[in-house]
DNA sequence: GTCTATATTATGATAGAC
DNA sequence: GTCTATCATAATATAGAC
């Protein structure tokens, strides 16, 4: 935290008067409307240009803000790009939790399937997600090593089980589980991540909500097998 | 080209004698190394860092040679960016050409299997082609049109017509082919450049050969379907 | 919390000696 | 073609007024 913002909320704590307490709350609200501001925008750049082409000034471009409000609510570039994985990357997993819970006694055949949609529908809707990771996930580097340890919580044994039980029914292709997965990340992502080439050769954006849906259709078609018929 | 690059060539097409011919042809040959030298560490820089995060400073020092030959010989960023992508799109075209050409007259099924297999281990070898791609081909902008305008020729409907010849057979999953061909393109190269992190989820590397020909495997399991018994 | 100003380093690109 | 030196701009980051 900047000093001067651990300066402010030392204030607040501190006994006020009803009038500054009011502008105190204001300027909190702006603050973190700011703040949400950058994150948002930084969360654009680094997804498009990576850290090293994402700059602290294309950022609060983006953002609106002066340049050297990214440092303040932030640190430092890497405190931003930081905050932008937490964020994001803690969303998506909240977002799988949810559904999940709301999942809750329904086979796991059925349940591989309808989240395996959601996650298309996502990387759809949230491309920036992939283009993050994709960054950093292919090259070692510290900042993978940050996310791994960090953030890169029990995801995978999920899928994992899902997998596994899927293929015990006789309904999901055979293989390791975890490649299998991986495998299903780059035919349900990557379309998305090519979405300017993709467009000139398929004559159509990827993103259009027809296409997302057949694309799923289609993704659960390579994966998916008639489970063999009972007696 | 650069003026002096220009006076020099004109001072090798005017009569030299022998000795100065040889210091000469030395030149060019120290010339042609250091060109090489700057285009491969570019080809690794702009593959990781994408457009905007690469310098000429660290493609420079990659290469081993002092930051303003990089201009010198290239003239512009962009420039060495595009001899990069001429040279990267180049050798991946001619690659699948000659393949192809020596595959004259094989069944179509077997001709995409059999390039799809190379396709795999390319990715495996090459991944860099993927990344060079992937940082242009998400965002409309000038770089992925002058891609499309000036370096992606015909070669998907080489790929179009294999995959529908392969439908009629009964041998591959139905869909749309170009679709289709974009989400081989996700299952047969992401994992490759998630390396990373599929290090550390699947405890081992995925450019390990005996995965990459296990992945080889299993993505055509994906696509390739059992043809229906004759009679 | 925000704004102006500034320090410092990195970057793309050029000029001129050899 | 390569090397030294340099320029102009853009980058990360900080200091201090309000």
């Amino acid at each position: 935290m900047p000093e001067s913002k651990a300066k402010a909320a030392a204030a607040q704590d501190a006994g006020l008067e009803a009038g500054a307490l009011v502008n105190v709350r204001k300027r909190q609200a702006r603050s973190a409307e700011t703040r949400t501001n950058i994150l948002n925008a930084a969360t654009q750049e680094f997804a498009e240009f990576g850290f090293n082409g994402a700059s602290t000034r294309s950022i609060a471009k983006r953002a609106n803000v002066l340049h050297n409000l990214v440092i303040y609510h932030f640190e430092t570039k890497i405190g931003i790009w930081q905050a932008v994985m937490r964020h994001a990357l803690g969303w998506y997993h909240q977002a799988f939790e949810e559904r999940l819970a709301g999942l809750r006694g329904v086979d796991p055949v059925t349940k591989l399937r309808l989240i395996q949609l959601d996650f298309v529908r996502m990387a759809a809707e949230h491309p920036e997600l992939h283009w993050l990771m994709s960054h950093e996930a292919g090259q070692r580097g510290e900042r993978i090593e940050w996310i791994i340890n960090t953030l890169l919580g029990s995801g995978f044994e999920t899928w994992r089980d899902l997998i596994v039980a899927a293929q015990e029914a006789g309904a999901y292709v055979k293989g390791d589980p975890l490649h299998l997965h991986y495998l299903f990340i780059g035919a349900a992502g990557r379309i998305f991540m090519l979405s300017a080439e993709v467009e000139h050769v398929l004559g159509k954006s990827p993103f259009d909500p027809d296409f997302v849906e057949e694309h799923a259709r289609v993704v659960q078609e390579l994966f998916f097998r008639d489970p063999p018929r009972k007696s």
